[in-house]
RNA sequence: GGCCCCAUGGUCUAGCGGUCCAGGACGCCUGGUUUUCAGCCAGGAGGACGGGGGUUCGAAUCCCCCUGGGGUCACCA
């Protein structure tokens, strides 16, 4: 039975690439009939993030990565915080203090950081704890406990030897122990550090595949030991590429959006990126790139996850939404942007009947140009309010020449004889102003675009008329006449 | 700097010794469709696969070195 697990910290708004990990996991998971687990791994107070956690879980709910065990579903292994399975772990560092595995450290923080910067003064390749603790008689520990001396617990490093393992993405990787120093696996606050409460847990929940950023690559010394101090088995690991921004340095909040919420908040569809972030490191084996979810998971397998860092650019994902945007329908689209429409105040928080149907006629003509939800305030504004900008060039361009005057009479009278207003009748009788008029159909066509919505771009324009509806429509060519009036 | 990881067009990626004068996608450019934009359709530019050695009848594919990029060296994860 695959059991896999995404174990998130709460110390800020979860990150994409945090996000791209639960995925596979989750991906992974599913592929394989086996279980996924989440564990919130909230062992540093200090970057502890208030109300992280929910953002973490939201965002994994919203792309639709549900999880057997964990937080709010429970499960046979729980608690899965960890700030509740302190005991566990302290009964394991001082059960390998006893067996000689691990021992007491009393050097404070300030000792150390003079040791580092005396150890980087003389040109040291790394800085590495000493180890001036493991040294000290059972009398000296002893002495120094009594005295009440805080104190961390450290893992004793093998002064030699080498310790490998087969990377399911990377091949065997062999590391030497002695450049590994002893590390803390409990803080003086009784506290444990990932590399303790990641091995205990993995080990406790029966975890059979390890995955995650090739950040952790460089603890496998760590974990390996740790993992035959205690007797135990390893589980599997696959180290994923990391998610690197256009400059290739480490995706952070200058390239742009970098966590889910704002993502989610600029409107990106959950299907959208769900088959993106697949891709991040992971294909197919085959020319396809639109994939739903029930294809990845059945495609899905660790030997097509690449072994190169993937650059994150934000202009394949907006291609992506875009893609599943034009896929939605309608009446989808009408649904996921209403929101972005009442926050614009384009549309009141609770609506009537009439303005939900002019929302749902509205919103559909410009679904194939709309690339994230939140482009629909923007692209629809002139629908709603006579408050939109105007494009001033245009306007100076068009509203110069000789027949404008007599179009928009023209277009006035017939526009208001005209019934039923449809698109198909709006159409047959602007072509006969534009007939009348002796000039080409965009002569006509884009200066009342124009004195319709302010811009020389946007939906078909018979639709466009049909939708704001007859009084609105004159109303705003009235308008016109008095720009054309004070030239 | 030590250790580790990585290396195919701007980006992602296919390729796992010959079927590759390297295929697809995004982006870019051109043309078509059209009332505009977008979309869609068609086409195009752009890489001799980071460099150098090997192995082999034959290498983008295997090996080595170099170079470049990245990760990591915390009582953070």
């Amino acid at each position: 039975m695959v059991r896999v697990r995404y174990a998130p910290s709460p110390t800020g708004m979860p990150h994409v690439g945090n996000i791209r990990t639960a995925l596979f996991n989750w991906v992974f998971a599913r592929h394989h009939g086996g279980k996924f687990i989440v564990r919130i791994e909230d062992t540093d107070r200090a970057r502890f993030v208030e109300g992280s956690e929910q953002a973490i879980l939201s965002s994994l709910r919203w792309l639709g990565l549900d999880w057997d065990e964990g937080p709010e579903v429970g499960g046979p292994h729980a608690p899965y915080h960890q700030s509740q399975r302190l005991e566990i772990y302290h009964q394991i560092a001082h059960q390998l203090v006893a067996e000689g595995k691990a021992y007491k450290c009393f050097c404070t923080p300030e000792e150390l950081e003079q040791m580092r910067a005396q150890q980087r003064a003389q040109g040291a390749a790394a800085t590495m704890y000493d180890r001036r603790c493991r040294k000290l008689t059972p009398a000296e520990v002893k002495a120094r406990e009594e005295s009440g001396l805080p104190y961390v617990i450290r893992f004793k490093m093998p002064l030699e030897g080498t310790v490998e393992y087969e990377d399911l993405i990377h091949g065997r990787t062999v590391f030497q122990n002695k450049l590994t120093d002893d590390f803390v696996m409990l803080k003086s606050d009784g506290f444990p550090t990932y590399h303790l409460a990641n091995v205990v847990d993995d080990h406790l929940m029966e975890i059979t595949h390890v995955m995650r950023g090739d950040e952790w690559i460089s603890s496998m010394p760590r974990h390996l030991n740790l993992y035959a101090a205690l007797g135990w088995a390893p589980p599997q690991f696959a180290h994923l590429p990391l998610l690197l921004g256009p400059d290739r340095q480490k995706l952070s909040k200058r390239h742009g959006a970098t966590d889910m919420p704002e993502f989610i908040r600029q409107g990106y569809l959950s299907d959208a990126m769900f088959n993106f972030l697949a891709l991040c490191g992971w294909n197919p084996g085959d020319d396809r790139e639109i994939l739903s979810r029930a294809e990845i998971i059945e495609l899905f397998s660790i030997e097509r996850i690449s072994d190169n860092p993937f650059i994150f650019h934000h202009d394949k994902l907006l291609w992506m939404n875009g893609h599943y945007i034009r896929e939605l329908p309608k009446e989808r689209l009408v649904e996921l942007c209403l929101p972005y429409l009442q926050q614009a105040g384009l549309v009141p928080q609770t609506l009537d009947e009439a303005t939900r149907a002019y929302v749902a006629q509205v919103v559909p003509l410009e679904q194939e140009k709309m690339k994230l939800l939140s482009d629909a305030p923007r692209l629809l504004d002139f629908f709603f309010t006579d408050e939109y900008p105007v494009d001033e060039a245009a306007v100076r361009k068009w509203y110069g020449e000789p027949h404008i005057p007599q179009m928009l009479e023209e277009l006035i009278r017939r526009y208001e004889a005209l019934e039923p207003f449809t698109a198909p009748e709006i159409e047959r009788v602007t072509r006969e102003v534009i007939a009348w008029l002796g000039v080409k159909g965009g002569e006509v066509i884009h200066p009342t675009r124009i004195a319709l919505s302010g811009r020389t771009t946007g939906p078909s324009l018979f639709e466009m008329i049909e939708a704001l509806g007859k009084p609105r429509v004159l109303q705003r060519l009235r308008n016109a006449q008095k720009w054309v009036f004070r030239r």
